[in-house]
RNA sequence: GCCCAGUUGGCGCAGUGGUAGCGCGCUCCCUUGACAUGGGAGAGGUCAUAGGUUCAAAUCCUAUACUGGGCACCA
């Protein structure tokens, strides 16, 4: 027998073994049969699984079990990611903390202690995910800087360098200064932050009044090679031709026309400094001016900054604008909110730079992932997310793939003196060296749905899956991952790696701020499980997992979830009670089967529709809550209930066609909710599997349910409807009259309602007899929908109260009519009125003023 | 600046034309043989605002306000 309350972590512990020793999850090409794949979102070996992990991977989860329940054949592939920057930084913070460098290291050793890290991070994470239930192939787990993967990433990079979509060039990039590499232009982030606005005096070369101009950052004057006005701007027409010098270094430099300058900011004089700055590179282009650095990689005033070369930005900037103020050549400061460029890492402020680097041109690349999406072939949910990934993939710049950092896909190009470039794995020979700086992580990720299956070997498992069928990842990383897989994908195999993407939202706190270690408002998946179960845990995710939208998580949903899990648990517990030691099958049949069993069973069959509509939808929450209503509100609190009048009498086929129907519709929901809760159900299945006739070894391969038969019946759902409403009318007047909940009560019936039997039992009454002469003396009255109930209660009735009582009944009575009366009104009115609307509503209106009429008799026998 | 999403009871959220729902919290009652991780009964919302379409609007349209996000930016 069941223990009292749900213990998880034993179930999951024996559950988790016995998947593994059957290898569940595994899955290898059967011919003839369509796969249904997914390819993990593979976490960054930077440290621990959070919760976002979890809400993923349990979506994913849900989706592979739904689908393998279905009889597809299933394969979600494991692995992780290197994490380029991301996971250096965590090394590099853990040599800090040591007092060392990369540098102190060496490359090498540096890499060998990155491995050794990898090696472990990966175990915690597989671990972490395992321990979740995911069900994924952990034979063919996969990493993106393995060697498999390292060939997928050559031979790409070498086919995109032979069809010319490869090249190398000097262009301004984005720089973080801290980390020391460039970084793609959606690995910043813009951010709004306080500043000033400089106005700084050019003295022209030949001694006139030359121009002020307008700068946030002082510092870069030192890469200044020209100012440049608007030439509508009257101010300065004057100006133009001649030359001003750089405050502080006195360097020349030409004044030039450009209708990019707005007159309107500033003091329409800017400056123009192409190493620096985006706009003014473009400038540069236009009038051929030079690009003079001012400041270098490592984030200090290069020697074009004269007396000032050596200093940091920061401290540059502090003794140049002194020095200014000083030497009397800045005319104003004004208080100027700019937009600053971060490190999506780091948060340091991003230093465009020019510096040499490499690049995937990306026009061509983004058209068939364009026509995809346009014909259909691509699909993102919810679909308000493609209008962005259209655009992004309609603008897009070419894609800066180099990162001075170390850890990563080393670029496979080789250098000789008095050669050309040579792209190759290993070296060509002496004398040749290696680009020293590697691919950005997400150069291997883009690749992963290819490259898990082997490519670019021709394999079965490539031929067989791919392309995969859903990609389930969070929204903040579409264009990062989702859209340059797709370019890959159609790049490389001619179609997209996926017909479906699912954008997940993102976990916040309970008062819906982003999670971070700083706010110290991070939830740790493994505590919750700890705490309340996986089970719970996953419940509560989806749950509120609704297409696209964040979740703001707080730990009393998995509370919530917890106690669901135990209210399955016990309603199994109770349907076990009830069968007989030795297992004997109970089928479904038509045969005995009274209302409550047709009505459940109507209910039942729709519900396993829309769970499955639901799940199809990729709408997770839906489905639970669906489930959740199904179990609890229906399963447990009405037809249990039923069901314990015939469980408690005796033997017989009555009670042996209720037992089916608890079986089969217990059995059934417990399939249903596999997908989101694994291990309870697994345990439940494997003790109800031999009253349902059922022999499977896992609820996994057990099939989805299906009833034999078609059992909806809107006739009994409406007639039970009616009981319900007897009942809460009843049992609503105990409660306002203090009658204790056990005490069995004597009533009358006015009016016509069927199933006494189940009103005696869910209303605790002793008796229910028409009506027969008046209403009974001394008794209070309870209308319901087509009857009027009393229960006597000699001495225990204030009938001032009961009146009162009875007139707020009244009043709401009446307040229904007229809206409903309204109602009506309009839609007879109306020509085009559905008439089966109409007739539903002429229907409610005349209940409504049956029941009103029935309160005013009662009122008036009080009286 | 452009675009997208959101605005529903104390909190978090469902609800794509026909009498407002769920979870949590709150109030009262109940340890009745599945479950107090439970059961029963309640209180609590003019569905952001203003117009419009419609017999009928939380739901469709248009504006406005606020919140969040994406994109692009004037140095």
């Amino acid at each position: 027998m069941l223990e009292k309350a749900y213990d998880p972590k034993p179930v999951e512990e024996a559950r988790l073994a016995s998947w593994d020793a059957a290898k569940l999850s595994h899955s290898e090409p059967v011919a003839g049969k369509k796969p249904y794949t997914i390819v993990i979102p593979p976490p960054n070996v930077t440290g621990a699984l959070h919760i976002g992990h979890a809400l993923n991977n349990t979506l994913q989860d849900a989706l592979i079990r739904h689908h393998r329940m279905l009889g597809g054949e299933s394969c979600w592939v494991p692995g992780c990611d290197h994490g380029g920057i991301a996971t250096q930084n965590v090394m590099e913070k853990q040599l800090k903390s040591e007092g060392k460098s990369r540098f102190d290291l060496g490359r090498e050793a540096f890499l060998e202690r990155m491995q050794a890290w990898t090696r472990d991070c990966k175990k915690t994470i597989l671990g972490q995910l395992h321990r979740l239930g995911a069900s994924l192939d952990w034979e063919r787990e996969a990493f993106t800087m393995d060697e498999p993967r390292a060939r997928a990433v050559f031979h790409a990079f070498k086919t995109l360098w032979e069809r010319g979509l490869i090249y190398r060039g000097e262009r301004l990039v984005n720089w973080c200064v801290r980390c020391g590499t460039a970084l793609s232009d959606i690995e910043v982030e813009r951010e709004e932050r306080k500043g000033a606005l400089y106005h700084i005096h050019y003295k022209n070369a030949d001694g006139g009044d030359g121009i002020v101009v307008a700068t946030t950052r002082p510092v870069t004057m030192f890469g200044d090679t020209a100012v440049a006005i608007n030439p509508k701007d009257d101010r300065w027409k004057h100006m133009v031709g001649k030359k001003v010098l750089i405050p502080l270094i006195d360097r020349e430099i030409p004044i030039i026309e450009d209708s990019y300058v707005d007159f309107e900011f500033g003091t329409g004089g800017l400056k123009v400094t192409p190493a620096h700055d985006q706009n003014d590179w473009e400038l540069g282009e236009r009038h051929q001016l030079p690009a003079i650095k001012a400041i270098g990689p490592d984030g200090k005033l290069t020697e074009a900054a004269g007396p000032y070369a050596g200093l940091s930005r920061e401290k540059a900037h502090d003794a140049v604008t002194a020095d200014l103020e000083a030497k009397g050549y800045l005319v104003k400061k004004e208080d100027h909110r700019s937009a600053v460029q971060a490190c999506e890492r780091c948060g340091s402020v991003i230093e465009p730079l020019l510096s040499l680097q490499w690049f995937v041109k990306q026009t061509e690349l983004a058209k068939e992932p364009l026509r995809a999406l346009d014909a259909g072939e691509f699909k993102i949910y919810p679909k308000n997310w493609e209008k962005p990934y259209r655009d992004w993939l309609v603008n897009i710049k070419d894609w800066c793939v180099s990162r001075q950092i170390w850890w990563g896909h080393r670029i496979p190009v080789w250098y000789k003196e008095g050669e050309k470039p040579v792209v190759s794995l290993d070296s060509p020979g002496a004398g040749w060296t290696q680009d020293t700086d590697v691919l950005d992580t997400w150069f291997s990720s883009a690749l992963w749905p290819l490259s898990v299956f082997g490519w670019p070997e021709k394999t079965r498992d490539l031929d067989y899956y791919y392309p995969t069928s859903t990609l389930v990842t969070g929204y903040e990383i579409m264009y990062l991952w989702v859209a340059r897989m797709q370019m890959m994908g159609h790049a490389f195999m001619g179609k997209p790696a996926f017909p479906v993407a699912v954008m997940n939202g993102i976990v916040r706190d309970k008062s819906g701020k982003k999670m971070s270690k700083s706010l110290g408002n991070v939830i740790d998946p493994l505590v919750m499980m700890d705490k309340h179960g996986t089970d719970a845990l996953r419940f509560a995710l989806m749950a509120q997992a609704f297409p696209g939208k964040d979740i703001a998580f707080d730990e009393q949903s998995v509370v919530g979830a917890r106690n669901f899990v135990n209210k399955l648990w016990n309603s199994t517990r109770f349907v076990l009670m009830n069968l007989p030691e030795t297992p004997a099958v109970y089928a479904l049949s038509a045969d005995y089967l009274e209302a409550s069993d047709r009505w459940i069973l109507s209910r039942y069959q729709q519900v396993i529709s829309r769970a499955q509509a639901s799940l199809d939808a990729y709408d997770p929450a839906a489905a639970a809550q669906e489930l959740y209503v199904f179990l609890w509100d229906e399963f447990c609190a009405w037809y249990i209930e039923l069901a314990k009048g015939r469980l408690t009498g005796p033997e017989g086929a009555g009670k042996d066609a209720v037992r089916a129907v608890l079986v089969q519709v217990l059995a059934g929901s417990l399939k249903l909710l596999h997908p989101i809760m694994p291990f309870v159900t697994e345990e439940l299945y494997a003790a109800i599997k031999p009253f349902a006739g059922e022999s499977a070894e896992f609820i996994l391969k057990s099939g989805y349910p299906k009833l034999g038969a078609d059992w909806s019946n809107p006739a009994i759902e409406k007639e039970m409807g009616k009981v319900m409403g007897a009942v809460n009318a009843i049992r609503s007047l105990r409660s306002q009259l203090n009658v204790p909940p056990g005490l069995k009560i004597k009533a009358v019936v006015d009016g016509e309602v069927r199933h006494h039997a189940y009103l005696l039992l869910l209303a605790q009454l002793e008796s229910l007899e028409p009506m027969s002469g008046g209403r009974p003396a001394q008794s209070a009255t309870a209308v319901a929908d087509g009857a009027t109930f009393h229960i006597a209660l000699a001495g225990v009735i204030d009938f001032a109260k009961e009146r009162e009582r009875l007139a707020k009944d009244l009043a709401k009575a009446e307040g229904d009519i007229e809206k409903r009366a309204a109602k009506l009104k309009n839609m007879s009115a109306a020509a085009n009125a559905p008439a089966e609307k109409v007739a539903e509503a002429k229907e409610q209106h005349d209940a409504a003023l049956a029941r009103r009429d029935r309160l005013k008799e009662t009122i008036a026998v009080l009286s």
